[in-house]
RNA sequence: CGGAGCGUGGCGCAGCCCGGUAGCGCACCACAAUGGGGUUGUGGGGGUCGCAGGUUCAAAUCCUGUCGCUCCGACCA
């Protein structure tokens, strides 16, 4: 029998797959690479997705949904896009298979296409191929489009959520009359980024700017969010463009001005996936698996009935009635669970779940018309009167999703060290953990450190104080303060 | 594309050297007891041993070929 899960201290990775699956969160797909998000882990994503659909919309945002298939000459548009993307697209060549002789099929050869089909990666070419038609003038501006989608990256080395070919996101697309508006837009959707990780998904993360090799590939800015995992390496969580006037240009698309002059769109892009569940399980996991933030948890509270007979299913049917009528009532998503393993395994799978509160409901209770609350968190147990149950499954719910986000504060807090030398820097990045340190600016410094050491700069903080620091390796006046880390 | 390994019920494996009626654990189904931290017992269902060919009276086992997968080195949200 499967029990224990690996040592996470030990074997984060293995920990990880196991965790994954275990709580029923996702499978492989038959194709390489590929996953299949189970019912679990779908309403997990369904429900961040809720809350993000809602930020966007509230700030002006509309949805709309563009075509899979790109013409592949669209990607040769813009130079430095096409570099980023060449190397992993999946590429559509015939229309047709055929059978081969009643052995399966083959591909017919006769239904190769003309012009081959490019499967996106990411959609910014068909978005503006699409944005050249309808702006024509400042009064079409700003767009601002968003679109829920899957996206396809043929990827070498894959892991479930991390790193799928396929993969479920958000990205946005705006166009704007002015840089510094596009520019606005773009720190504006961060800082919901920023939101949505840190007080929903109780993920601490820092923001700032990606350096020139690490940027979007056709992006004259990228902003992220970067998170620390519970093994000390960073996960790029999220990321925002201001893509200047690359894309306006590549695809001509321009607008007239209010004084009758033509001039080319400013644009963003920005995008979370389906790797933000990666990130919960990341930072939230312990040694019984998974552990979510009630605010997104697709169950908050789990009820363990225990019973011996047919006659106490019956009395704690009615027993529990009430209760669950009030959690309904108060919105506070509630699963019973009367499947007939033993309490001790229900235990341990909800815990596995990662379910915020369990309430567990047994004759000893029914008679002091009670019972016991048991928080995943830290497993505090706690015996409450029925009347009280729902008040305290409502305080304990807030108390979770804080205690959460400040456990994985103090716990990026703990590992992320500010260095002067590169010793001290060598040291911290092969234990793990984030560095702030100077750097120069340059390039190759940059590509120096992630030879010797594998670490890379996560990002150039907004809170970056650079003054006075030396660059880490070179020794020169450090031009930025920024966090490096070993990265997923 | 280079290096290592693996294909045997759903999953994990044994059997292979030394050919002889396909086995174990988990999961699954049924019944009963149990039930407050992974509970037992009894009974049951399920496998052309990756595929193709060869050797042999006989192949999971030996030989040849073939296909697929996993892990490790050049990418990335």
């Amino acid at each position: 029998m499967k029990k224990g899960l690996p040592d996470i201290k030990k074997d984060f990775s293995a920990w990880y797959t196991q965790v994954v699956n275990r709580a029923g969160l996702a499978d492989y797909g038959p194709v390489k690479g590929t996953m299949v998000i189970k019912p679990y882990g779908y309403q997990l994503w369904e429900n961040i997705k809720e809350i993000f659909d809602k930020m966007i919309k509230d700030s002006g945002h509309v949805n709309a949904y563009f075509p899979l298939f790109i013409p592949k000459s669209f990607l040769a548009k813009e130079a430095e896009h096409i570099e980023g993307f060449a190397k992993e697209c999946a590429v559509v060549t015939h229309t047709r298979l055929k059978s081969d002789d009643g052995q399966g099929v083959i591909v017919d050869p006769e239904s190769k296409l003309d012009e081959e089909i490019i499967v996106r990666p990411t959609s910014e070419t068909v978005i503006w191929s699409m944005y050249k038609k309808w702006i024509q003038s400042h009064r079409d501006l700003p767009l601002l489009i968003n679109q829920w989608a899957n996206v396809v990256r043929w990827e070498m080395r894959t892991r479930l959520f991390l790193r799928t070919s396929e993969f479920l996101w958000q990205e946005g697309h705006t166009a704007h009359e002015t840089s510094e508006e596009a520019k606005k837009e773009t720190l504006e959707i961060l800082e919901q980024y920023r939101c949505l990780a840190e007080n929903y998904l109780a993920i601490p993360v820092f923001t700032g700017l990606k350096t020139e090799s690490e940027k979007f590939a056709g992006a004259e800015l990228t902003y992220c969010i970067e998170a620390m995992m519970g093994d000390k390496r960073a996960l790029q969580a999220g990321t925002s463009h201001y893509l200047g006037q690359n894309f306006a240009k590549a695809f001509n698309v321009t607008f007239q001005t209010k004084d009758n002059k033509e001039e080319f769109v400013w644009a963003t892009s920005w995008g979370v996936s389906t790797r933000l569940i990666g990130a919960v399980i990341l930072t939230h996991g312990d040694e019984k698996g998974l552990q979510l933030p009630p605010k997104v948890a697709p169950i908050q509270v789990v009820i363990v009935p225990i019973v011996k007979n047919d006659i106490q299913i019956k009395m704690i049917e009615d027993f529990i009635e009430p209760i669950l009528k009030e959690l309904k009532n108060k919105k506070i998503r509630t699963h019973v669970d009367w499947s007939n393993s033993s309490p001790g395994y229900k235990f341990n799978d909800w815990e596995m779940k990662g379910v915020p509160i369990r309430m567990e409901v047994g004759p000893r209770d029914i008679e002091e018309d009670k019972v016991v609350l048991v928080r995943r968190d830290n497993k505090e147990k706690t015996v409450v009167t029925k009347t009280d149950s729902v008040n305290r499954i409502d305080m304990f719910l807030n108390e979770i999703q804080n205690n959460l986000f400040n456990k994985a504060l103090a716990f990026r807090n703990n590992n992320t060290h500010i260095v002067s030398n590169y010793d001290d820097f060598k040291k911290v990045i092969n234990e793990g953990g984030f560095v702030r340190c100077g750097w120069n600016g340059a390039k190759d410094t940059e590509s120096k450190i992630k030879e010797e050491t594998k670490a890379t700069i996560r990002c150039i903080p907004f809170d970056e104080n650079p003054d006075e620091l030396k660059c880490i390796i070179s020794g020169e006046v450090a031009k930025h303060e920024v966090i490096f880390a070993k990265a997923y």
